[in-house]
DNA sequence: TTTATTTACGTAAACGTTTACGGAATAATA
DNA sequence: TATTATTCCGTAAACGTTTACGTAAATAAA
């Protein structure tokens, strides 16, 4: 309850509401004197306009949505640092939502946001199956920016990394230093983001001549426990001399499961993720990372949005993709 | 702008806006059968009270603020997190600000928000010098609980970890493993937090019979770099055995350091940090953290703020403190 | 039966802005 | 001087809810 509002200032000033709500606007129709007085006691009295009367009038609300699966995570930590920045920028505001990747939850927060609350949604999928129909309806009624975690079937604005490139570029690295047996740890999968970097696995093993064996992959489970006996029973009955993991939360384990059946990383086995760890270097031994640009994602996918909310955008179904790096440590090295 | 309002669904069921909205809260004053059919077609309308008009008509916005240094940083991941998951249980939403360590930016959110615009404000103060006299008038407008980063002089409800103690367990556990010129990488000194680490620094050493030495005190300076120089210069020069970090941000210069000043941790230098790093496991050497509940000071902190809200909490001036835990690792291992 | 109470709903005002419309005073033009 | 345009401001309605107040009908109490 903002204590001091606009017909209070009028009051004060012999002025009208609509007046002083002018003169806060910097409206042409008012003069420059009056101006002055008006915005000399709004400051005087620390005068802020309540933003619901302000938007149920005006029907915008000059808040934006941000739905992620998990916020402590560090590509999404680091998406969001941008994403704040140029709503700052702005004078926007932020909400946060985590879906914890329940489709559910997903959806009945969108749902909510229909109500006006937000202008506009930037969202990072949930993994599991995905009910187009459903998000094809929002788009209709709300400006949605997709981000990283995007699906082909859906339209609308998405921006991305390079994940079919990314995925193959890692392979590829990693049969240059040696390795003939690569084993994927699959996450994503019912989203194109996991789908490019499957497929960037599978070209470029078939590029190279090496089969494509479905017992290695290894499919991301319901909870760590479960993931880490996965990796570490994939690991002890198939044998590979080198994974690559499409998130980071699968290749953590694998430090501890080659920890446990006494492998070497990277002599035994080399390793190498898709991860936004800041400190990899530190890692024992350093992780070899395919780095995703997270704040830029961000910032791009914000600066779109209010590009669509400014109409300054006509692109409906445009993709945006940056590029991601891939950083060449101790855990892929090759044999001396 | 929600297409269909309560309006609308009066005239469709030959009622009074009034009774619709009756209905949809569940009141009272309203026949089962006539909520029945409110719902019914709410339902199938997807109708959704525009929360615009709802809180400007009742004076609360069911929403709240996270005002933080940064949120690509481990602790405040998680503590949002926590906060996250508590104000959906009360279907609250959540505004997130960074202030990148200004004072500035971080009074000028607060200024904003005491428009109406949320109920209540969760604060994690940024560093630098405080203006209790301003804080305090916030307080007084509007519900605001600290977390962790707090400060004694402000009064207002707080969340913190045992910041004393642990900087003292953790100083005690080096000189236990034989450390005897003991670094301390200082931050947040102008807070409580900050202070109370720092006090623990002190004492542990006074009560080991170690002198306590200024030039073993190195400040957080501007930029990553700048402390990278710092911290590298202070252990070439000082060659301190033992060094307690108090932000996680300060002991990773630490590592590349003594790699480039061909140091060895433990064995040369013992490092702990305050770190909510997932896997310092990993790190080489593994690094001991004094680990704070990040998530458990996001949940406390949402559950008093929401207390407040409701009247249901009666003491405007507690500190209510969570444990931190140290863990131990290679980085502060005796010689053998 | 009469009066009091309860039930179930409608009317209208209010929340604090913004803005379409109008109009008086002044300035510009014919 | 008469007319038109411009400047500056006020009135009132509107945004979509919620709620104080009122009331007719149904029920209970006397």
């Amino acid at each position: 309850m903002g204590e001091i509002n606009i017909k209070m200032l009028a009051h004060e000033l012999n002025l009208s509401a609509a007046t002083v709500s002018r003169a806060l606007r910097d409206s042409y129709e008012i003069s420059s004197e009056t101006k002055a007085r008006v915005l000399e006691l709004a400051k005087k009295l620390n005068y802020e306009p309540n933003p619901y009367a302000s938007s149920l009038r005006r029907q915008k609300s000059k808040t934006i949505a941000v739905i992620i699966p998990e916020i402590a995570n560090n590509f999404f930590s680091q998406a969001i640092n941008g994403i704040e920045e140029v709503a700052r920028e702005r004078d926007y505001h932020v909400l946060i939502y985590q879906t914890h990747e329940s489709r559910e939850i997903e959806t009945s927060f969108i749902m909510r946001l229909l109500s006006g609350r937000v202008d506009g949604i930037l969202i990072s999928l949930a993994s599991g199956a995905v009910d187009k129909e459903y998000l094809k309806n929002v788009s209709e009624k709300l400006p949605v920016v997709f981000f990283d975690r995007v699906h082909d079937d859906i339209e609308g604005v998405k921006i991305t990394t390079d994940d079919y490139e990314s995925a193959y570029n890692a392979v590829q690295h990693l049969i240059e230093n040696g390795c003939k047996k690569i084993g994927y740890l699959l996450a994503l999968n019912t989203l194109s983001t996991g789908k490019n970097r499957l497929q960037g696995y599978f070209d470029a093993l078939k590029d190279n001549g090496l089969p494509n064996d479905q017992k290695l992959i290894i499919m991301s489970g319901a909870n760590s426990d479960e993931n880490y006996a996965h990796i570490k029973n994939f690991i002890a009955e198939q044998t590979p001399d080198g994974i690559l993991s499409s998130i980071e939360a699968l290749a953590m384990p694998c430090y501890y499961a080659c920890k446990e059946l006494n492998l070497n990383i990277p002599n035994d086995l080399k390793l190498i993720s898709f991860s936004n760890l800041e400190h990899a270097q530190l890692l024992n031994p350093s992780l070899t990372t395919i780095n995703q640009p997270a704040f830029e994602i961000g910032v791009e996918a914000a600066g779109i949005l209010f590009k669509v909310l400014n109409k300054r955008w006509y692109e409906p179904n445009e993709t945006i993709i940056l590029k991601s790096t891939l950083i060449k440590r101790e855990s892929t090295m090759a044999l001396i």
